[in-house]
DNA sequence: ACCTAAATTTAGGCAAGCCTAAAAATGGGC
DNA sequence: GCCCATTTTTAGGCTTGCCTAAATTTAGGT
């Protein structure tokens, strides 16, 4: 089927565009890390590939078929499952199994998926709270929200961070900031400053500036929380 | 460092022709079903990497250059760590581990490979019996010899079978055959004909032909056998 | 509507790994 | 010691996936 290239590519499509929008050649080349003229080449392919991964018009972008967003979700399922297994079984650090999780993802077998997906127990979210794509492309839904929008004053809880920063996730980690902990917004200083939260049951306030913010989404505090 | 393609020249050469003889064109062709001209190719740059990993002569084979023997007792590590921690951990039957590890092997990282080492036992021997290279290139010893010169009316125990074909390992699976198990050798049926002898503590009989004979080695009982 | 900056595509090239067909070297039998 | 069958190498070619530089298209501001 696909080669690593392709599937990095639909990969790369689906972050950017997810279901039905459009990812452009320049977004494409920036999160696959090569040149314009390298993603347009693929592009071609991708649409001229039979049946179509993509439906690519020149200058507008490209955007999946059927066979593309299964193919895509099929080795983001395969990511999120590896970065799990290797958290919980093999004690990687919730910095470490992204890097790892990048390469097994095209290695691995369907027998692979299933078994690891069995010892644990049929997950339906990573280490940093992504959701785990089911082997029918449906995908497990929280609402969340952006940390950025979060009400001043109120509590919520964090739902999901994201994984490509691995000195990011080591501080997330050094201030108890993971899927699930309870935090508390106490002001966002103005002029896009800070945001000033506490973090679970620590008194210590934490300055959360626009990139660390931006990368944290978070959800309702489950109602009946005592 | 070493590309896939490296990687399995290297593994295919220590495998034709151990540490220190030299592998023929023709054999690592028929080994990693590419044709002898794409050999040729091949040996030409592995020998003019800077450093070699082997040493190489027109017309007279390879053979492994120190980092060159190393390199190949990396993957083979690699290779049989993970069969054993496919078979152990996810439930893999042992005819099925060799396909998927001759995949995994070339992606896991130095981190992955300690870390089921770790939780496997820093184990000596894959599930077909054959020694797992430590990190610092020594091989854990079996004295063992093949099976076709086993003594006729001798015990001996299982130390090792082919991993190659699955099929014959379901077989020898379907009777008893395993690593550590014990057989009795009753004869050896005249003009190369089968080997007749018995699994186990069980009563039936069975017949080894030279195929199959030829990919299984033994070793003596352990002396103090009650 | 036009003009320009930015985005995108085209053109040409390169390395890795493979191939087949043809040429050349080897070495075993006599 | 020579010859011929076998092995090996050379020559030339193909695909994939990337590159840079140049040409082109698009879209935004006026
Ligand atoms: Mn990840
Ligand atoms: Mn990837
Ligand atoms: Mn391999
Ligand atoms: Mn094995």
């Amino acid at each position: 089927m696909g080669s690593e290239a392709i599937d990095n590519c639909l990969k790369a499509i689906y972050q950017l565009a997810g279901d039905d929008e459009r990812a452009t050649t320049a977004g494409l080349a920036e999160q696959l890390a090569i040149s314009p003229a390298s993603v347009t080449g693929m592009l071609k392919k991708l649409s001229e590939a039979d049946p179509p991964w993509i439906e690519y018009q020149k200058h507008h972008g490209a955007r999946l078929t059927d066979r593309g967003r299964a193919r895509a979700l099929e080795i983001i399922r395969h990511h999120r499952l590896i970065e799990l297994f290797l958290h919980r079984v093999l004690d990687y650090s919730w910095d470490e199994v992204h890097v790892e999780a990048e390469k097994l993802e095209h290695a691995i077998s369907e027998t692979f998926e299933d078994r690891i997906a069995h010892v644990l127990g049929d997950p339906e979210f990573d280490p940093h709270g992504h959701p785990i794509p089911r082997r029918d492309g449906t995908l497990p839904d929280r609402a969340d929200s952006d940390l950025i929008d979060m009400e001043p004053g109120t509590d919520a809880e964090v739902s999901r961070v994201s994984d490509h920063d691995p000195t990011m996730l080591q501080h997330l980690s050094s201030i108890g900031v993971r899927p699930g902990v309870r935090i508390h917004l106490l002001e966002r200083r103005p002029f896009d400053g800070p945001l000033m939260l506490r973090v679970g049951d620590e008194q210590a306030v934490h300055a959360f500036g626009a990139r660390l913010a931006g990368s944290i989404r978070i959800r309702d505090i489950r109602s009946a929380a005592t």
